[in-house]
DNA sequence: TTTAAATTTGGTATCGTGCCAAAAATTTGG
DNA sequence: CCAAATTTTTGGCACGATACCAAATTTAAA
């Protein structure tokens, strides 16, 4: 149940670019295989630069990528990806209880969000008491907060660890 | 009292660069004039790094420098330190509400400071009622968090400037 | 005033990100 | 099933932020 990977752990939520953040979380809602025009359309930028940035992320294992193919999520790319999504939305939640709009909290989350450790997210996480539901996720598309990534302190490892 | 300059709702919080606005905070900690070694051991680069940071601060306008003498924030230049202390201090406390050590709370913080908006630090501040105790001052020098840059609800040409 | 120390200049480098043009591969339409 | 259209990749270049080094310049000290 809780038995998360003990990869999870070596996760210090600062190894990804700003960007290559992005293409995880966008991966990770877009599920199966995707082409690097859509990603290339979803970001506006040129097919040229998601072609440079995925040939990077594949090389360090967060995704598979078939040249003129597309690119598709390794189990570790979820992992991470999972990771990033909860990161956005624990800080989105974090920026609403400081009186943001949901659109502010968006803004200002996504300008910091590959600044914050995992550490910190996941003190924050406890500390609000492992919330499910996040401020900002686009409408229709109710996802609700993924704790897969946590490191709960329920764990029975955690002694260790820490 | 409260007649803020209104220049300072000029300030989006974004105009400056990270190690742009470690400098603007450390040379508002020393007070008068600095000088290049004095930044270069502090942040542990080569002199000649400094001297090109600072040619561009003086060139915004933020200090003054008279070469191989050193540099002095300008009144504009304090203004924003002002408001990068306080965003530090707010931010540093928000961790801190989150389980965050003093420790972590000024690390996380130092990574993100310098992409939160003055918009968000402003209502920040009042939703957190104006605290004046900030978490991570280093010892001793138990500086309060000045208010000056904060945009309060009360004042009166809110409603214009909103 | 000659020497030592501090500072600035000019050159170069890396990382993240982006564009463009040309080449290569894939898909499509006849 | 093959030529044309589309997609993707390659290679080159660029820019901002940051950094280093070596050489030149200025200031300070002996």
């Amino acid at each position: 149940m809780t038995e998360n990977n003990s990869k999870n752990d070596e996760i210090t939520g600062l190894e990804l670019s700003p960007r290559k953040v992005s293409y995880l979380k966008f991966l990770l809602t877009k599920g199966e295989t995707v082409r690097t025009t859509e990603i290339s359309e979803a970001f506006d930028v040129d097919p040229s630069t998601v072609t440079k940035l995925i040939a990077e992320l594949a090389e360090d294992g967060y995704l598979d990528h078939i040249p003129y193919r597309g690119v598709t999520l390794t189990d570790a790319g979820k992992v991470y990806a999972e990771f990033c999504l909860k990161r956005h939305q624990i800080l989105g939640l974090m920026f609403s209880h400081y009186g943001l709009t949901p659109e502010e909290s968006c803004d200002e989350t996504s300008r910091i969000e590959t600044f914050v450790s995992k550490r910190a997210i996941d003190r924050m996480c406890s500390s609000m008491g492992h919330p499910t539901l996040s401020c900002c996720v686009k409408p229709g598309e109710a996802r609700q907060i993924n704790h897969d990534s946590c490191f709960h302190e329920s764990r029975p490892n955690l002694i260790k660890k820490l």
